[in-house]
Order: structure tokens, then C-alpha cells, then sequence
RNA sequence: GCCCAGGUGGCGGAACUGGUAGACGCAACGGACUUAAAAUCCGUCGAUAUUUGAUAUCGUGCCGGUUCGAUUCCGGCCCUGGGCACCA
């Protein structure tokens, strides 16, 4: 390796070759477990690899890499590892295209992009390197899955899924577009099928409430994101008999206060209750709700329609007589697939009645005292909980929570209904009609039933060598992988061929880089380094990733894997990286790739950049103006210590600095350098690298403007230079390195320094500037001594010539002060 | 449709807990250096009015409120983005 000539200018890819191979000849950033220091593991998501970073991929990385190297110069012993989310959906969309395994294009995608992250210079311990598609990653969830199986977390239902008929595959939301197969532009259906699921609702409360625990920790949206996914709600089920029937029609609602104008049921196309029903028109509607794609997005938005059933059902209280219809916006996946239609105080049962000329029952009016404006039920729905109850015989003339109460108490006494806490989080269905996924352990035999593959067995691995042609899985076609033989009566059965959701993988890989080694799941290591420090990700994934991982985090728990409640102490998400106001995406054909921009900057300026153009938590705007300003502040910060070195440092080291002889101009410079550190350091420990950024930049400038008179400027420069490769070192590793070197005359690692301390002595000052206003409005500033009294600024205030004509025979009545910052004066206007 | 964010100069953003709106950077313009250009260095840079100066008024998506004082807090709108359970 050859060694940057420092006469040279600032040579970007010299100077991160030279650096990249002094710590992969040091090891810098291979980790081991050390009680002796305090642990910190960061943790950037992992990327699906797609075939090559994005701009997304590079922020995100880059974040996390800064917050390493800061908690590594805060003398901590940080882990931060990388893997590959490698089982995915456009493994095999570019199978088909290509047709080539999913195994070889993702396996060609990893390598490309190892090297790239690699050319950015990221501290990552490499040797803990995964990738989800290997079975000695994949043989321990499967494992895991059995485990959970035994302990009753696992169970198999029938489940709706999109399902294109021409193609004969099964279609992920992602793939429906206005209702069509994306390939086929077949109208999609709907069909039901055996699908294993997960007992994340058995979590439901810790989920819930363990987030009030990490208030400060994570932000607060994602907080409420996911409180409100979760959706504890407290209510009752009731049971609706059908007239001339043995049947009960079930619902839940959250407002029995209204059971009283319920006036229909609205029932789910696939409600069981329908399947007997011959009635061609229920047929047609039945069908034209079957040509829908499943997500809520998409039936939320449908236009609201239903059909009367012709079935008639008991009101539980009065014994009226009720319709029964259904109706596109019931599902069947959510609660009993059934609700109580109550037009006069839901705007969407009014929207429904008012179409099909349903009755609308008013039951609930304004408290008499607070009627502010006429409310009319029949217009509009009158859906606040602070009214009354009216028109409802026994239960007239009481609040929301009284008519909750009586309701309820009614309904349990004549075994009609009771009080239930409901979640709106569903069971997590995780099995995949999909090749190129984890093949979900278990067997189907014709004697013994559904029966999980025995601990000894595993892995069962995935063959990887195979052609997936796009018209549904390639494992079901493969004898040699489904022909096996059942556990229990060893006799020929058939393998699932289903694969588990790519969630699977992404909820427990933050636990295996603590020794993705190991020959179990985790082992004891996973104790020294949970829960990870610091987790940073797209904000795309504040709801299901972050949910599931928690969810496995707590399930791992309980089978003692691992001893800590929460995988992520702490969560950054970072926001979009968008180009001309859009997303980045292929498919807008508007992405900026980060390759060249490396092979011509270097890494330190695409990342100071990255730092820079926004703090992390905001979308970022793609410029490439801004990316040659970074260039421009690095190749400053280059020339600037070089030409020091040259001339004050080289010949004659610079001695230390002698405080007690500063001038004035010295004392306001060094003044400058430590209120720098100061701002910096702060704004990196909340994560504002962007003004932290900014800090060294005016820090820099200051340092250009100032003249080197004598021998105490020129150490007074080198206590800033120091201070300013220190500071930046996190953000651009390479060039300070360097610069280190060179200025401190010898070769030893920037990344294991101490980050710098402020000297308080530094920043005290003898006199403050004060904003001076009257009646709010700025007026002048004075100076005034640091912490002087009120009296004192107000006297020094009235005589300032640009604020007395504003006070000029007028009386003070009121003055507000916040030390050496603002003085308020407020006269009568 | 539901849940969660965001909206500040020509542009990216700053203002941390209600206290100097526009730090820092980009672009633009002016100057220095140069035969010239690039690079570099220095300077100007929200709008309007009186007008060399300085000062005043307006200005943080829109409308209203609280306050001596609001980009910040409250109420009501508009727009943009993220998520909505099979994209990852």
C-alpha cells in the first residue's frame, strides 16, 4: 500500500485506500465481549439485496456508522454489525426474468454490495456477517417455530388470499394493481386457503404496554403508531338471534351506548351465515366482493355497497324485528366478521342507510345545557360521547359511561352478550405460497396429520438450484424435496412447501449477530449485547418490522433464549431520500446511483453530504450541487491543515499554549473553537450531525480569517485543527485519519481517541449582548456584564438611543428579563 | 377511508424548553488573482417603502385564538409524504 504523499493535493481514493487497509490491518472494528468496558451495539437495518446500494441504503448506514465511531471515542465497546435480509419476492421476479436461480442473482447481488460498503469505509465487524438464505441461519427459525409450536403460539386457519387466475399464483398486495394481476392483468380473486399463523395477539398487552416504558427512547409517532395498530378498545359482544333460526349473528362494538338505535346488521361476503343462501342477487354481490384485492387500503375506499339478505334478526334488548344485509365494508378477517349498524351516530352506517333507505334511530342527543347548534340524525351522524341517551326506554337520560354500564350489565344477565377488550391486531399469518423463503418445517401425513419435522432433522434446507417460472411455487413440483416421511409413524409423507414470511428472518437477526456463530439460536453472548443500543431504519418500517421484532424479542424471552424485555432501546428512523420531490424508485426511473458519485468524490464526501443536507429524521433531498459543496469543505479542511503543518508545525512543533497570556483577540478565538466542540457535541448526541456539521464550518472559517502572528496563534490553530479532526472524525473517518497522522507526526488510530473535552475556562465571558423589546417588539441590543440585574440591563435598556424614542413619555408598566439573553419592556400602547 | 408525520428565502436547511427568524451550505451577483478560463480567496444576498446611510413595515402553508412576545402553544382548514397486515 502506498503511502498519500501530504505535498500532494487532496486525493480522495488514495487516502481511503490507504486508510481502509490500516484497519483491516489492525482489525480496528472486530469485536469481542468485554465485561471491562460498557457495551453499545448499533444496529442499521439490513438491506434486502436488491443488486446494488440506493441513496436510502447510504444514509442509513452512514447514520449509523457516525453514532459508532462517536460511542467508540466515548471509550465504549461498540458493536456494529451487517448482514443480508437475503429471501424476498424480487429474488424471484428476476429468476423469471433472467432465468437464473434466485439463489445465484441474490448471492451475486451480496457480493456487489459488500464491496460497496466496504469502498464507504463502514466500521462494521465483518467476521459476524449473515445472510438470511443460509441454512445455518434459517435451520435456527425453524427450529424456533417448533419451539413456539410446542409451546401453543402456532396454529393453521383458513385465510384470504389474492389470487390471480391465469397465472395460478398467489399475489402479494404489492402485485394488485387497480384490482388486476400485475402480469397477467387478470381480475383478482379471492380465495381461501390453510395458512399457519403466529399468536402475536397473545402479546397484545405487553406490546401495548410496554410502550409507555420507552416514551423518550423511540419517537413518539412511531410510539402511536403503533398503540393505535395494536387498538385496545374496551366493549362488548353481543349476540343477535336470527329470526326462524338456531343461529346467533355475533358482533362487537365499542358503543353499546347506541345498541338502541342499532336498526340493521351488516354482514362480510364470506360470512358462514351467507353460505347456504341461494338467492342470485346475494350470488352476484357475493362474487363481484370476491373480484377484490385484500388490503385495507383498498376495501376502505371502495364505494359502500350492500344487499339485503332477507334474513331478519332479534334486537337483544327491545325484540324488534332488524334487517340483515350485507355489506362490502364488513370483513371477515377483522373480529366476528359481523357489526351492528347504528346510521344515527356512525358516519358510515348513516352514509349506508341514507343509500339503501335504512331507518335511522336517534338515541343519543347533546346534554340539554350544552346544545349549542340543532343536530339532525337524519342529515348527518351525531357521533360524540357526550351526549345522552333518549329514545331508549329503561335506559334513557344517562352518559357514556353509565349507558355503557347498564347496557352491558342488561345484555350479561340474559346470557346475551358480555364485556370484552378487544385488540385490532391480528395473528400474524406467516406462510408464504413463495419458493425462495424458509420452507416452514413441518410434514403432512395422511395418519398423523399435520406434524412438525423433528429437532434432528433440520435444517429443512431449500434446494437453491432450481427455475421458477412464475406460475406458482417451484417447490411443489419438486419430488425430492416434498416426498419425506412423517416423524411420528415413519411413513411416506408430504413436506409443506409453503415458506415463511420474510418477516420471520428481519424479527430475530438483530439477536443472532451477537453470535451468528453459535451452534443454537443465540447463546450466552446474546445477554452481553441485548438489547441493541441504538436501532436505525426507515421510518417505512415503524409499524410491522419494529412490532414483529418485539414480538419475537419477548417470545425468545420466554423460552429463556435471552433475558432483556425489548430488542430496541433506542430507535432513530430516518426519512425518505427523494430526488425532484419524489421517492427515489426504479420504477419512476428518477433513482440517483451512488456508485459514481464514489469513484469521483470518495467516500467521506458523499457522506459528509449525507450528514450534512438534512438531520436524520427528515426526508432528504437528492443535490448534486450539495454534494460538490462537501467536496469543496473537505478539500478546504485538507489545504488549510496542510498548509499549517507546512509552514508553522513541520520545522518547529508548536509549543503548548499559555492561557494566562492570552490577548483579548486570542481569548475570543479560542472562545470560538470550544463553543464549537460545545454545539457540536451536543447536536451529535441527539443526532443533528447536520449542524453539528455546521458548527466545524464556521469553526474552519474562523480559523482562515484568523492571522498567525506569533507562536501562541499558531497552537491556538492547533487546538482547534485537533478539535475539528476529532469532531468530524465519525462522519468522514478517512480524511481524519489522516490528517491525524500527519499533524500528530505519528501513525495510530484516530477511531480509539478520546473525543475531545470542553474547557469550560474557554467559554466564560465578562460581558453579554441583550435583546432589547418594547411591547414585544425588537428595539436595540446592549451590552450588558454576564449576569447582571434586572435593574441594571432595565436602566442601560431605557437610555439606548434606539430604544428610548420608543419609550419616549411613556411609563413602563411591565418588564420581562431572561438573563444575558432578552429584556421585555412594556408600555401602554 | 383510517393512523402517523411534515409545510420557513431562488434551493437544502437553522432557530434545542414561548425569547434576535433565515446559522451553515448551495445557487446567483460583485470584486481580487490570472494573458484567459477553471480552481481559489474576499464580499453582497427574504420582501416592500422612504431611498447613498439608516430606519420603518410586512414575512415561517391558510384562517382565527392565547401571550409583553408565537416558526414554537390551542382551535379549524389546505397541501405533501409514510403506513394500512403477502414489497422490503
Amino acid at each position: 500500500m502506498q503511502t498519500p504523499d501530504p505535498s500532494s493535493s487532496y486525493n480522495p481514493q488514495q487516502i481511503e485506500n490507504y486508510v481502509q487497509t490500516l484497519w483491516q490491518e489492525n482489525q480496528a472494528f472486530k469485536t469481542t465481549e468485554d465485561s471491562n468496558k460498557e457495551k453499545y451495539y448499533c444496529l442499521s437495518m439490513f438491506p434486502y439485496p436488491s443488486g446494488s446500494l440506493h441513496m436510502g441504503h447510504v444514509r442509513n448506514y452512514t447514520i449509523g456508522d457516525v453514532i459508532s465511531h462517536f460511542q467508540r471515542m466515548q471509550g465504549k465497546n461498540v458493536l456494529q454489525p451487517m448482514g443480508w435480509d437475503a429471501f424476498g419476492l424480487p429474488a424471484e421476479n428476476a429468476a423469471i426474468k433472467n432465468q437464473k436461480p434466485p439463489a445465484e442473482w441474490t448471492y451475486a447481488n451480496i457480493d456487489y454490495m459488500r464491496a460497496q460498503l466496504k469502498q464507504l469505509g463502514f466500521s462494521y465487524d465483518w467476521d459476524r456477517e449473515l445472510a438470511t438464505c443460509k441454512p445455518e441461519y434459517y435451520r435456527w427459525e425453524q427450529w424456533f417455530f417448533i419451539q413456539l409450536l410446542e409451546k401453543g403460539l402456532v396454529y393453521r386457519k383458513n385465510s384470504i388470499v389474492n389470487w390471480d387466475p391465469v397465472d395460478q399464483t398467489v399475489l402479494a398486495n404489492e402485485q394488485v394493481i387497480e384490482g388486476r394481476g400485475w402480469r397477467s392483468g387478470a381480475l383478482v380473486e379471492r380465495r381461501e386457503i390453510p395458512q399457519w399463523f403466529l399468536k402475536i395477539t397473545d402479546y397484545a398487552e405487553e406490546l401495548l404496554a410496554e410502550l409507555d416504558e420507552m416514551e423518550g427512547k423511540w419517537p413518539t409517532s412511531v410510539l402511536q403508531m403503533q398503540r393505535n395498530w395494536i387498538g385496545k378498545s374496551q366493549g362488548i359482544e353481543i349476540d343477535f338471534e336470527v329470526v326462524d333460526s338456531n343461529e346467533k349473528i355475533r358482533v362487537y362494538t365499542t358503543r353499546p351506548d347506541t345498541l338502541m338505535g342499532a336498526t340493521y346488521l351488516a354482514l362480510a361476503a364470506e360470512h358462514p351465515l351467507l353460505s347456504s343462501l341461494s338467492d342470485p342477487e346475494l350470488q352476484k354481490f357475493k362474487e363481484k366482493c370476491s373480484q377484490h384485492g385484500v388490503s385495507e387500503a383498498s376495501i376502505e375506499q371502495l364505494t359502500k355497497e350492500g344487499i339485503n339478505t332477507g334474513l331478519k334478526a332479534i334486537h337483544p334488548l327491545s325484540g324488534e324485528i332488524i334487517p340483515i344485509w350485507s355489506a362490502n365494508f364488513v370483513l371477515m378477517n377483522y373480529g366476528t366478521g359481523a357489526v351492528m349498524c347504528v346510521p344515527a351516530h356512525d358516519v358510515r352506517d348513516h352514509q349506508f342507510a341514507v343509500e339503501y333507505k335504512l331507518p335511522i334511530k336517534q338515541v343519543i342527543a347533546p346534554k340539554p345545557q350544552e346544545q349549542q347548534e340543532e343536530i339532525n340524525t337524519d342529515q348527518e351522524a351525531y357521533t360524540s360521547k357526550h351526549g345522552i341517551t333518549v329514545n331508549s326506554g329503561e335506559f334513557n337520560n344517562l352518559g357514556f359511561t353509565n349507558a355503557f354500564d347498564r347496557i352491558a350489565d342488561a345484555l350479561e344477565k340474559q346470557g346475551k352478550g358480555e364485556r370484552k377488550i378487544n385488540y385490532r391486531l391480528r395473528d400474524w399469518g406467516v406462510s408464504r405460497q413463495r419458493y425462495w423463503g424458509c420452507p416452514i418445517p413441518v410434514v403432512h401425513c395422511e395418519k398423523c396429520g399435520t406434524v412438525p419435522v423433528s429437532e434432528d432433522q433440520l435444517p429443512v434446507t431449500l434446494p437453491e438450484d432450481v427455475v421458477v417460472q412464475g406460475d406458482g411455487s417451484p417447490l411443489t413440483r419438486l419430488e425430492n424435496f416434498t416426498q419425506t416421511h412423517c416423524p411420528k409413524c415413519q411413513q411416506p409423507a408430504t413436506r409443506e412447501t409453503d415458506t415463511f414470511d420474510t418477516f420471520f428472518e428481519s424479527s430475530w437477526y438483530f439477536a443472532r449477530f451477537t453470535c451468528s456463530d453459535a451452534n443454537a439460536m443465540v447463546d450466552k453472548r446474546a445477554n452481553y449485547w441485548l438489547p441493541v443500543d441504538q436501532y436505525v431504519g426507515g421510518v417505512e418500517h415503524a409499524i410491522l418490522h419494529l412490532l414483529y421484532s418485539r414480538f419475537f424479542h419477548k417470545a425468545m424471552r420466554d423460552l429463556k433464549l435471552i433475558n432483556s424485555n425489548e430488542p430496541f432501546e433506542r430507535l432513530l428512523t430516518q426519512g425518505m431520500v427523494l430526488k425532484n420531490n419524489e421517492k427515489m424508485s426504479k420504477s419512476k426511473g428518477n433513482t440517483v446511483d451512488p456508485q459514481p458519485l464514489i469513484d469521483r468524490y470518495g467516500a467521506d464526501t458523499i457522506r459528509l453530504f449525507m450528514m450534512f443536507a438534512s438531520p436524520p429524521e427528515q426526508s432528504l433531498e437528492w443535490s448534486d450541487a450539495g454534494v460538490e459543496g462537501a467536496s469543496r469543505f473537505l478539500k478546504r479542511f485538507w489545504h488549510f491543515t496542510m498548509a499549517y503543518i507546512e509552514e508553522h508545525h513541520k520545522e518547529a512543533p508548536i509549543t503548548d499554549l499559555k492561557l494566562a497570556k492570552l490577548s483579548e483577540s486570542q481569548l475570543n478565538f479560542r472562545f470560538s473553537t470550544y463553543q464549537a466542540l460545545e454545539k457540536a457535541t451536543q447536536d451529535i448526541q441527539r443526532n443533528h450531525f447536520n449542524t453539528a456539521i455546521a458548527a466545524m464550518m464556521s469553526l474552519l472559517n474562523e480559523a482562515y480569517r484568523y492571522l498567525i502572528k506569533e507562536q501562541q496563534d499558531s497552537a491556538l490553530i492547533k487546538e482547534a485543527l485537533l478539535i475539528m479532526i476529532r469532531v468530524l472524525a465519525p462522519i468522514t473517518p478517512h480524511i481524519c485519519q489522516y490528517l491525524w497522522e500527519q499533524i500528530n507526526q505519528k501513525n495510530e488510530l484516530l477511531c480509539f481517541q478520546a473525543w475531545p473535552e470542553v474547557d469550560n475556562n474557554a467559554l466564560k465571558r465578562t460581558t453579554v449582548t441583550i435583546v432589547v423589546q418594547v411591547n414585544g417588539k425588537i428595539r436595540g441590543k446592549i451590552e450588558v456584564a454576564t449576569n447582571a440585574p434586572e435593574e441594571n440591563v432595565v436602566k442601560a435598556a431605557v437610555i439606548a438611543p434606539t430604544v428610548k424614542k420608543h419609550i419616549e413619555n411613556q411609563k413602563i408598566i411591565k418588564t420581562i428579563y431572561v438573563p444575558n439573553k432578552l429584556i421585555s419592556l412594556v408600555i401602554k400602547p
